[in-house]
Parts: structure tokens; sequence; C-alpha cells
DNA sequence: GTCTATAATTTGATAGAC
DNA sequence: GTCTATCAAATTATAGAC
């Protein structure tokens, strides 16, 4: 792995845990074991790296699900697999989604990172829209409903099973719900 | 209105835009128009003036809400009126929770914010708990389950509405929601 | 790519006068 | 309660050597 990639893994951790500015140069170039004038030497400004956090976050999000098509393909229920993207966030990493992060601080971050972090949730919006669509045949704008409210709802059961420290929360406020197909 | 209660009203404004960390004496101090060394003496750290905004936050919900059993009383469903408090974050104030904010970065924050930042999802979810009894008479189990539920959608509903500007994200997402009543 | 050195600014916080 | 003055530490960022 590369030291850059290194420093995207480590902030990512860092963001997620407590938000943009709970990032500092120093202290991210510290856990990586270089000096902060070496971080800007990969990410001139910390906008250059919160914009590249949150597209490295959609891009490992994104070909983690593969296509809606693909997945029903081999039996396997597209929605699902999406839940279970957000199941690990908390399950494995103990943490929120990075975008929900950069989401929740939308009106506090430079407009780089504002972008890259809209790009996530419209693209997941659409790749949801498609799962929709194709397991339960419903119209477009229904199906786009669907997807959203969806998102909400995992970043939200996301939020307060952070909060509360207790996963069993996220499964409650998924079971609860009326999109499950 | 106390010129404490005036930093209290800046400051939850400055956290529900941009997070805990993107508050700093100096700025909150300028905006309520005194220095910064005066900040301190009505909160001596910053954890203090955190766990001050989360528990004026919470106090203020709550007081809104008045008691479930009351507003059935009048006839008003208890769980919308619970909604329309958060619709109200969004359509008027155009931001996060203070508390979904601070949930999200919860560990990142200072001891005493985390604690108080627990009290607002605790004594909501208690709150809905009750509300949920009262409308549809389930046991108390299913209750606490819907009503933790429905802070959690609330929450991403905000959020993602806040993220992607648009509010008519969140009334999609209320309305795809299995607890109506 | 990483370093040293450094600049300019900001941050949370304190002491003590008024 | 608010101020001035000040502090030590941290912050983002740059210049230039290796």
């Amino acid at each position: 792995m590369s030291k850059k990639e290194q420093l995207l893994v480590i902030a990512e951790d860092m963001v997620r845990s407590g938000g943009y500015n709970s990032v500092s140069f120093r202290t991210l170039a510290e856990s990586a074991g270089i000096k902060s004038a070496s971080v800007h030497y990969h990410f001139p400004t910390k906008a250059d790296l919160g914009a590249a956090l949150a597209e490295r976050y959609t891009e490992n999000f994104l070909s983690s699900l593969g296509t809606p098509k693909a997945l029903q393909a081999s039996g396997k229920n597209p929605i699902d697999v999406f839940i279970s993207l957000f199941r690990h966030a908390l399950s494995v990493d103990k943490k929120m989604c990075l975008c929900g992060m950069l989401g929740a601080e939308f009106d506090g971050l430079p407009e780089k990172v504002r972008i890259a972090t809209r790009v996530f949730f419209n693209k997941n919006i659409e790749w949801l829209t498609l799962a929709f669509q194709s397991v339960s045949r419903r119209d477009e704008l229904e199906a786009r409903k669907a997807a959203t409210s969806l998102i909400a709802q995992l970043e939200g059961a996301l939020l307060i099973s952070v909060a509360l420290e207790d996963e069993a929360i996220f499964e409650t406020a998924i079971k609860n719900r009326s999109n499950t197909q």
C-alpha cells in the first residue's frame, strides 16, 4: 500500500470518528510515520484531502456492491447487499459512514468536499433506484423515493447506533422498514 | 435575553452547521459582540459549552413537545407532533438537529458532551415509547423499538436533506415509513 | 517523497485590572 | 461581566535541501 493510500485509510478513520475538523495534518502525519509537510506533498490542501477521502470512499463502496443486475443474477437481493454494507460500517468499523459524517457537517465544509460528498449520495441513490426497479418493477419515480428513504434510514440507524453505542439498534431500525422489496 | 443565552443560541447554530470542532471561542465571541475571555467566564471550558448546548437543546425540545397524553387529549397525534419538530429544524433552521450532529461526532467528543448528547436520545426515545403505547396499545418493548426506529429515520432524513439541500427528501423519507401509528 | 525550518494564524485557556 | 494582555500549543501551509 502506497503512503498516499495509507494516509487516506488513517484519515478516513479520523473523519468517521470525529468529523472533518477533527483531522489535523500533524496527527495524521504522526500516525503514518511521516512529517506533516510530507502530507502536503500528497494533498496540497486539507480540502484536497477531504475530497479525495470522499471520492475513494465512494469508489470502494460502489465496487463492493457490484451491479444490482449481477447480484440478482447470482440469486442475491441487491437491497439486502446494500444494507449489509452499512451494517459492516457499524459492526466491523464501529464508525459512521464517511459521507454520512460529511453530509451532517455539509454547511461547514469546503466546496470541493461538499461536491464529492454529494456524488456519494447521488450515485448510491442511482444504484438503489435500479435495485428497487429490478426487484419489484415499480416505476422510476417510486423507486427513487424508496431509494432515498432507505439511504436516509441507514444513515440515521448508523448515527443512533454510534451515539448510543448499541449495535442492536441498527437491526431494529432496519427491520421496521416498509421497503423490503 | 442574557449574554449567556445569546452565546448558546449562536453556538448552537455553529455546531448544527459545521459540527463541534467548527466552533471557536473567538468567532463565537465576535458574533456575540464580546471578547473570547468573556466567553470563558460563562463557560470555563469548551466541553462545558458543548454540554450546556446539548442540555439546553434537550430541554427546549421536550418542552416544545409537551406530554404525549396532553397532546392526545387535545386531539393531536403525538407522533405527528414529534415529526413536525424535526421538520421545523429543516424548513426553518435549514440545519441538522444539534444532537444528531453531536451523535455523529460522538467518538471525538469530550465525555461531558457525550453524556449530554445521550440524554437527548434517551429522553426522546422514552417520550416516543409512551406516545406509541398510547396511540396503538402495543407492548412496551415493541413501542420502544418503534420509537428508536423513528428517531433514527428522522435524523437520517435530516442528514440527507441537508447534504442534498432538498427539503422534499425529508417528506419522502417520512411518508415511506411503517410506523405511522 | 520526505525532510528541516519557518511563517502566519488560530486555538483554548489564564491572570488580573476595571 | 467584560476587558487587556498574554501564553503555550496547534493549525494550515510554503520554501528549499536532500
